[in-house]
DNA sequence: CGGGTGGTTGACAACTCTCAAGCGGCGTGG
DNA sequence: CCACGCCGCTTGAGAGTTGTCAACCACCCG
């Protein structure tokens, strides 16, 4: 439908040379029996925060269908560049991306993190041609839904369909609180939201809100919060010299959750288990 | 070189199929006045920018047939309120709107403005309750169009579903750009681009991109650019010293198209001599 | 003519960026 | 097994931009 755009690859001043090599390793096709096993998204930990959720069985029986399961990839490794036409969506099973979209002068702007159940490649809705590289943060595998035949099945399930807007809205509210963040509120609020809001989705897949590691470096933090890596750095140790948290590395422990939400200023039925929070 | 990758151009490489005006052959009960005339999409002159686009005559006749005209709106009047339930997405046809949420403190973030051909109410499309306010900037009118009856309608018409998407991506690409304007930019880059985006929307509506009124105040630019209102004056006054831009009020004249992109676009570079604006 | 709203201008303080140096872990290679 | 070097991260000091406070101006309306 869309007239076939060369994939031209605007290629910023991004140099992974020593990554290239390990990268283009990795093209041949392989018949993975395991890996067919576990794609049904009927036996995935995620279903409950991925497109599945909300329809019955039979309607899952019609997604199982569609949904390709990728080879895990490698970090670094790009799900699409920009530009590339929009063939699939994309679903984060095990580890986590990011995107990225690059400006005319060439530089890097961090869109959005995806952790596992996230949907990637929403990017490209609007015009049918991606404008982000989605890029692999860590060794990670994913999901893969070709576009044509998710809107074709959507079209016969109503609730498929309500699901994937659903889904699609989830993603721009991710968006729009990231606006939230960047808008307005000084650098020490930023990280302080973006660790908060980094522990609620942890929460969400079931691991530990509180104590995770941060699949980004200090670099990508401070791209997508609009501030100097220095700047993340420094208020890392802030938090930690208040003990709102404790940091070795990209290992986090929110010790002060309470504190951690005043910070960011989220006010919150307390979802965690908040255990004495002085003052 | 690059230059087809334009950061929001709403011309989709899609043929834009032409309309007949057959549609006064339909049969329609006519119940009303001319305001039910003139809803019809195939007469408004935003068919090619909104949902109509891409969809053949005997599909529009099926939007047509779902889409109310809302009676015109006053200045300062809602579409919806927060966490009002998802009812309706609406499309500016006249006039202006802005989309704001709430933070927890009571305080306005501005989230996006909308001109004529632009969706509104997206934002509910995650949980189903809107998580924005949308106010008229000025006296607007718009076309309402029940959710239930457009994922129906869209269900049965696969161009319109596919549009449907489009326009919703094309909403997150401005919410995109709206990012990329608020990370990493100085105060001038942030006003620069601003004009020079709105320039090209309105462009787009078929009115002037180098000469237009603003319909929203300083203040609600600042808000949307997460500036001070001071800092955004000062931005249109150095813009207006430099010779770039004209100002009177809230009408703006763009004298260097040339040199707003510039601006726009390029960080640094720029021929101006940056220096205090004493003297 | 006066009041009100919205916009402009000025001075100063605070925050954050930039530049620069130093630290620490981890993998490679001897 | 240890030394080295690289990379990611931390820390420090100075400069610039922007927010804040405050006053003033311009226009609209009655």
């Amino acid at each position: 439908m869309t007239s076939q755009l060369q994939p031209e690859q605007l290629v910023a001043p991004y140099r992974p040379s020593r990554f290239m090599a390990s990268l283009s390793a990795m093209s041949e096709p392989i018949p993975l029996d395991l890996a067919h096993l576990r794609k049904s998204c009927a036996h995935c930990s995620l279903q409950q925060l991925c497109l599945p959720a909300g329809i019955d069985a039979e309607e899952l029986a019609r997604l199982d269908q569609i949904v390709k399961l990728r080879r895990p990839t490698q970090r670094n490794e790009r799900l699409f560049r920009i530009s590339d036409p929009l063939v699939s969506l994309y679903i984060a099973r095990d580890g986590a991306f990011k995107t990225v979209s690059i400006s005319e002068e060439g530089e890097e702007q961090i869109v959005g993190f995806h952790l596992p159940g996230e949907l990637i490649g929403l990017d490209a809705l609007g015009h049918g041609v991606h404008r982000c590289e989605a890029i692999a943060l860590t060794t990670a595998s994913v999901c893969e839904v070709p576009l044509v035949q998710l809107t074709a099945v959507a079209a016969q399930l109503p609730r498929l369909q309500q699901q994937l807007l659903r889904v699609i809205g989830q993603g721009m509210g991710r968006d729009q609180d990231h606006l939230n963040i960047l808008v307005k509120r000084q650098a020490n609020e930023r990280i302080a939201l973006f660790l908060h809001g980094l522990g609620e989705r942890y929460q969400l897949i079931g691991q530990s809100g509180l104590q995770f590691k941060l699949p980004m470096s200090r670099e990508d933090i401070a791209n997508y919060l609009g501030l100097a890596l220095e700047t993340v750095s420094r208020g890392f140790t802030r938090l930690q010299e208040d003990g709102v948290i404790s940091v070795h590395g990209r290992l986090i422990e929110i010790s002060d959750p309470g504190q951690l939400n005043r910070l960011a200023h989220v006010r919150e039925a307390a979802p965690l288990p908040l255990r004495g929070s002085a003052g």
